[in-house]
DNA sequence: TTAAAAATAGAAAAGGTTTTCTACGTTTGG
DNA sequence: CCAAACGTAGAAAACCTTTTCTATTTTTAA
């Protein structure tokens, strides 16, 4: 049914060979006339070159693909669009793959990808991350860099891969000793899944900062979850039952940070008032425009992690597994973060 | 350098005809003696199938395009996983194109989706849904079509495409009615984009609910923005400003909610106790755990449209321009409304 | 004006599958 | 024991391009 290049070439009464280069305009040049006559043709027939056969002949991969955890989760939709915008502008397409932090549903998505040949895939931080599942990923990203396929990490994965990322340690440190810096000595940690290794470079950022200024850990101002704000509503409510003194809290993500403003809150002390909170992303742009105090966050580049990954893929440099690419960050004050 | 079915087969001993076989064990069988020297050999070569001679041999399309306004909106995200999750179990591939709002982007979206041969494409809702671009839409459309490509539109568009979306007139009413049944009497509408065609039709269902009741209709209580939390905000603010008295809301989008609450709050008013609000979408799952009350808001089944959406174009029967498929919505009580 | 060089277009190969068709060998029924 | 039916595997065609190679025509230079 679909008319291919054999029908156009009949119409136009010229060889394949000449319609191809035509509506390719490549290789040697074609007449004037012959030309147009086969640009008439392909037009009157509504001529649309097969994908397939073009890919096979070309030997074209199948552009980039993306995993996320959760499609949802302004944290990756930021990515996301880093991406598939670069990805257009070089007329590639960027599929993404959201694993719903469901493990076999990632792994049928590995295996989905394994077979369709990218140019190269892109592991949003978090895909994986986790200490348990990192040999698995290990060995599939071997299948893929095997298979000519590039990879790039958005985080740190545990075992030598390229990553483009940010230093998560400095991420933590900086915001502690931005609490700091406002005559805080209390302060909590509310972060987000325990095995997860860039939450762990956080809080140990959390950490070094408290024993620079001389200031002792308490690890009973430490409360993991799950990086959503109902985890940072619950954490948080446990860490003000606790009535260990607390002036401050830092949060490894915004959803947490959130949430644990929702509970101070609702407790009827006030932020940045009674508590001061730092987030951690900078996600929403709307912040300020929601309900509670505008978010003091350390702001990631998410659009440009997605960019530079793309372009780092489309690139002509090989890219060794040692590869590190580390942005900066940086703390966006709003309203939540008060000088004691 | 990549090894085709020709180094397996020779590998193997046999022709390419049977590796072709058992590998996708079609077609009559093959001794197990032979199929098992196949299956060796495939693993020992790590033979994966080039996808575009196959798809080009089966006459394969390239899966399903979803495109969205903006990737980054919990309203597209929720729609965007129920797409690329029931694409996946169809072990078919969905590709999100993201507009940004910017014509000349999703111009060049579409010309790239007309060459990529789609078995379908999923028109998000609001990708355009303007009525100048309209025509512009409805082409392309014809074009795709023509090209053996499913459409699907999650919106009405103005122009004859099959359509799988809610009623958005009742979702007005239905939610303007909710306020008047708490007793509220003077309800102000802040909406979105003017001349976008959905929330035209909530705004329809608000006076029709008004006239209902045989309240008047007050155009000063009508403001439109561009769908944002900022937006909802400022609006918000012109509204209280007017100092026309209102004692509800009635927003036609989740995140304008979310700005007016906010706007209210900062005046030092409360939701509900002084002004009552409903939202229209329902995104934000962890909506009561961020700032401010927990958002009363007309649910629309993102996801189950979406998952819809794939379903009928993957499944047999043909699809009419005018089919015409509406799903239930329901109003979700939170905390920002009360009795009067 | 003719030989050589350059420009242009067609023929055909190649890219890697799937699948039909054909051939061969084995079984079954008479 | 032979013919027919069946089961299995290979040969080859088909899917649609792109591109190399070849042939022809046109231009250039002598």
């Amino acid at each position: 049914m679909p008319v291919s290049i054999v029908d156009v070439a009949k119409h136009a009464g010229v060889s394949i060979a000449t319609v191809s280069r035509v509506v390719n305009d490549t290789g040697y040049p074609v007449t004037p006339a012959l030309r147009q006559k086969v640009l008439d043709s392909a037009k009157a027939l509504n001529f649309i070159p097969n994908r397939s056969a073009q890919a096979l002949r070309r030997r074209m991969r199948n552009g980039i693909a993306l995993i996320v955890r959760n499609i949802s989760d302004p944290y990756f939709s930021e990515i996301e669009r880093g991406v598939t915008e670069t990805a257009i502008k070089n007329d590639i397409i960027a599929t993404v793959f959201s694993s719903m932090q469901d493990t076999e549903f990632e792994m049928k998505y590995y295996q989905l990808i394994l077979k369709q040949q990218y140019d190269g895939v892109i592991i949003g931080a978090g895909a994986y991350g986790r200490k348990k599942s990192t040999e698995r990923l290990q060995a599939i990203v071997r299948e893929l860099q095997q298979q000519g396929c590039r990879v790039i990490a958005l985080a740190p994965q545990g075992f030598e891969v390229p990553v483009i990322s940010v230093d998560n340690v400095l991420v933590g440190k900086r915001a502690t000793e931005f609490l700091i810096s406002k005559g805080h000595r209390d302060i909590a940690f509310l972060g987000g899944y325990r095995d997860h290794l860039v939450d762990g470079d956080r809080f140990s950022g959390y950490q070094q900062a408290l024993a620079l200024h001389e200031l002792v850990y308490d690890s009973q101002k430490m409360y993991l979850s799950d990086y959503s704000a109902k985890g940072g509503y619950e954490n948080c409510a446990k860490l003000l039952d606790s009535e260990i003194p607390v002036s401050a809290i830092y949060c490894s993500n915004d959803h947490i940070a959130y949430g644990a403003i929702k509970c101070v809150t609702e407790r009827g002390l006030k932020v940045p008032e009674d508590i001061s909170i730092v987030g951690t992303g900078g996600f929403y742009s709307d912040s300020e425009y929601i309900g509670g105090p505008g978010l003091t966050s350390v702001h990631f580049p998410f659009y440009r992690l997605g960019e530079l990954a793309v372009s780092k893929i489309l690139g002509d440099d090989e890219i060794p597994n040692d590869y590190r690419e580390i942005l900066e960050t940086k703390i966006v004050e709003n309203s939540s973060v008060r000088m004691l």
